[in-house]
RNA sequence: GGUCCCGUGGUGUAGUCUGGUUUAACAUGCCGCCCUGUCAAGGCGGAGAUCGCCGGUUCAAAUCCGGUCGGGACCGCCA
């Protein structure tokens, strides 16, 4: 046995770099298959797995411990057609470095998960652990990255707001409210205002943060937390420039996926969607689609349902060969009280909401920037100026044309991994019944 | 908030409709033994569940009924 000094660490990942020298890898023990004579060990790093070949007695520090103990190998890395990256470490000696004695409350080294989700979220700690996990979670941190990205390099700055307000901001029932020093405080529904405020300073402007929504919903695409991808831009020419940035976003954010983590898009089995000319159509032109196609009469529904959301998908689909459709001009009554009435027909608002894959993924509209149109409007809807004094002190004080969008992240990406539930693809929801772990 | 489904060893399921040879089965995990090439290893053996909980019907309840707690799906609402 060839000893250097001290070995620092490598990484799985960098081993088939490695051949013929002797390295020290250092990660979990991810499993084990003992033959007596001839012992393989799996470690597991954040950069993947390599098999280790461990003599009998090499096994004696592990006696009594279970997988995902903490273990530092030193062995010699050699090329072996047998074993399934063609190369693994002999020669191998083992340190248990934090051990681990309690069974795993489910497998986490197979090659699919069991458990079923309630189980696997109140083990989220552990459970996260799972490859594929780890490869929807990757793959989000990648997505948060190109939003970023993206949105830099075009001039916008990113802006952190509070999440603690003393009002509830968008005049809604729906926000968690608690005491703050003795005062009412509420967590914000979104951090709209003050995207719209920030306008007001940088023109254009971003936040990636958390929303809070004191709904009891019960479906499989509702959290009462989420991470909301904020985007708000001024001296617009009108809603369609913001869409065009929104598509134009879209587009990088997903193929960086490919580009940063190509194996964990193959693990996961993704479509990566389909772009095409985004088709744009109205809310009445969408209810009328329906009518003609399904049969549906939807004319005196102010909003879409989601059955309405999931037809209009499978056109798009169907009919424009596309992952996406824009549904535009939504009645003013129904949308936030901020949303450009439009012009042309008051009725109708300047706004959008982009269905991906027949589910709401992006809500946004051009905004009204007029103090004294604001104003009116506030008072028309009963809710009191006096709540909303920060704000319309930007407006008082001059607000270009503006516009912009919320992008619901989690939503994003269970659409892309095609998950069936929003709690898969986050890391520790919050929903009506869970606040643990 | 409304409607509908489901709770069986650590995990995932079968058994429930049609109550009784069920000592509650199977897979996986765990423990022990065997095996020099596994890679979701294999073989043999073992431990592990009073069938979510409370009550009722019955000679007899995992199985039927009621309540309760927990979970899931759809609708409403949204991102």
């Amino acid at each position: 046995m060839t000893e250097t000094a001290i070995l620092t660490r490598t990484l799985t990942r960098d081993l088939p770099e490695k051949r013929g020298e002797r390295v020290r890898i250092e990660g979990w023990l991810h499993g084990i298959r003992k033959f007596g004579a001839v012992n393989f060990l799996i470690l597991r790093d954040r950069s993947g797995t390599v098999q280790v070949v461990l003599e009998p007695e090499q096994l004696e520090p592990l006696d009594g411990l279970q997988v995902e103990t903490v273990v530092g190998v030193e062995g010699t890395v050699e090329e072996e057609p047998r074993a399934g990256r063609g190369i693994e470490v002999r020669n191998a000696r083992v340190e248990v470095i934090t051990p681990v004695r309690d069974v795993l409350p489910f497998e986490i080294n197979k090659k699919v998960l069991k458990p079923s989700l309630d189980v696997f979220l109140n083990h989220a700690p552990v459970g996260l652990r799972y490859a594929k996990k780890q490869s929807i979670f990757r793959l989000y941190s990648d997505l948060l990255a190109a939003f970023r990205d993206y949105l830099l390099t075009r001039d916008f700055t990113e802006i952190a707001t509070p999440k603690i307000a003393g009002a509830a901001t968008e005049g809604g029932a729906n926000v968690f409210s608690f005491e703050y020093f003795g005062k009412p405080a509420f967590l914000t529904q979104s951090p709209q205002l003050y995207k719209q405020i920030m306008v007001g300073v940088f023109e254009r402007v971003f936040e990636v943060g958390p929303a809070f929504r004191a709904e009891e919903h019960y479906t499989v695409r509702h959290l009462n937390q989420y991470n909301s991808l904020d985007v708000e831009m001024g001296f617009i020419a009108g809603q369609e420039e913001v869409m065009d940035l929104l598509i134009g976003l879209l587009e990088y954010m997903i193929n960086a996926l490919a580009v940063r983590h190509p194996e964990d898009v193959e693990a996961l089995g993704i479509a990566l969607p389909r772009f095409g000319d985004v088709p744009r159509i109205t809310f009445r032109e969408a209810q009328r689609m329906i009518l003609e196609r399904y049969g549906e009469d939807r004319s005196q529904e102010p909003d879409l349902s989601p059955q309405d959301e999931r037809w209009i998908g499978e056109w798009a689909d169907q009919e424009f060969n596309t992952d996406f459709i824009f549904v535009t001009h939504y009645p003013t009554a129904k949308r936030a009280f901020y949303s450009l009435p439009d012009p042309q027909d008051p009725e109708y608002s300047l706004s959008f909401d982009l269905i991906f894959r027949g589910q709401e993924l992006v809500s946004g509209s051009q905004r009204i920037h007029n103090y004294e149109q604001l104003m009116r409007v506030i008072e028309s809807r009963g809710m009191d100026p006096g709540q909303f004094e920060g704000y319309l002190e930007a407006f008082r004080f001059g607000m270009p044309p503006e516009g912009g969008f919320a992008i619901g992240s989690e939503r994003l990406l269970m659409r892309l991994v095609d998950a069936d539930n929003i709690r898969e693809t986050t890391l520790f929801p919050r929903d009506v019944n869970r606040l643990t772990p």
